[in-house]
DNA sequence: GTCTATAGGCAGATAGAC
DNA sequence: GTCTATCTGCCTATAGAC
């Protein structure tokens, strides 16, 4: 949901606010959705300037190099997704309630036919600037911290139970849910994820 | 092991048998890698030329496109891996000792700084042209097959118990791998992929 | 802030000599 | 089979007018 929001096309011409969208919100709307679906070497500057109707020389006049594109981009990305990880916490206490929402921020992504900003970013690591790689670990850093909490307090009260290394266990269900999401987009069946998805939460987290 | 070999570093001048190896074959083994490494999108024809100390032009005459040098590295790829497949069908009879040396086969390739193939291609998928999307999802279902049926013979002779659909599981096995895969890769650390590899198939296969 | 115009480089691809 | 030479197009990026 938190995710979804930032759909483009949900707001043509405003926010849920009535305040008008800035060029550069606009800008990062686009690129962030064409990193998504593309890559970050899938798409150019002429790309995001002709869904626009504005001028590429424009578009530099806000982000001067690709590279600074594409870091504002994630760095807004997991500040988006900072925001509906507390509003998780917010409104629920239940850990694997949490698991749920958690695995359904993915969900909402494919299904606007997107893959996860950072997983495509994983994969072509090797081939995006620095200061990209650095907003991107991080963000997988912050993704497991909470996970963490989740599960050892979902430990503590019961609710959930599981053996072995709280941060291994985050991992497997990010690194899980990256996967679900990178395999089902050839097939383009959300239901691939979402099958794939409560398997893992259920044999990771569940009554075993 | 059988994906291991095909390193081109591990054979500069001729194959395990004094072959003298040809330059379609050599062209395949750098483009394999780059496009590992970087994507199908983040390597070109003066990448793989420079390597082999060829000129484009010659790549050309060998693949006339870049499209044909895309699915040749695939197709190679499939039957590479198949071979695979098909050794460990010789060399095992225990299901999970199958299902650790397929998770193995991952582990390797993530040895060489390499992403799975297919999961770069997955990654891709918006933006390759229609044979390689074809041969990729030929070659995610072979995938699949082949541990539906491991996993089969494992229930059925006792050596792995789980509940639900094996195909689910199947696909599960498939993606956690893929994922535990790419979110390594920007760790730099096997031992993530390691650890959440046997995560993944303790808790799907073991003894729940 | 947005435009036109343009620079300089690299992409994939082809013609034709050897 | 491999080469040199070249084409066309798109890429990122910049200068300078409005």
């Amino acid at each position: 949901m938190a995710l979804g929001t930032d759909n483009p096309a949900a707001r043509p011409d405003g926010d849920a606010d009535g305040q008008p969208v800035s060029t550069r919100s606009r800008i990062l709307d686009v690129g962030e959705r064409l990193v998504q679906v593309r890559g970050f070497n899938g798409f150019s500057y002429a790309d995001v300037a002709a869904e626009l109707s504005v001028t590429k020389a424009s578009l530099h006049y806000h982000f001067p190099g690709k590279a600074d594109l594409g870091e504002a981009i994630v760095t807004r990305y997991a500040e988006r997704f900072a925001d509906a990880l507390t509003a998780i916490d917010a409104e629920l206490t239940n850990a694997p309630a949490k698991l749920a929402a958690y695995a359904d921020l993915y969900a909402e992504v494919l299904r606007e036919e997107r893959m996860c900003l950072c997983g495509m970013l994983a994969a072509e690591y090797e081939t995006i600037p620095g200061p990209i790689r650095s907003a991107l670990v991080g963000f997988l850093d912050d993704n497991e911290a909470w996970l963490s909490l989740v599960l050892n307090k979902g430990r503590d009260d019961g609710s959930l139970s599981f053996v072995g290394s709280t941060a291994v266990l985050a991992r497997s269900i990010v690194s899980g849910l990256e996967g679900a999401m990178l395999v089902a987009r050839p097939y383009r069946a959300v239901e691939r994820f979402e099958t794939a998805a409560a398997q893992l939460l259920s044999s990771l987290a569940g009554a075993n």
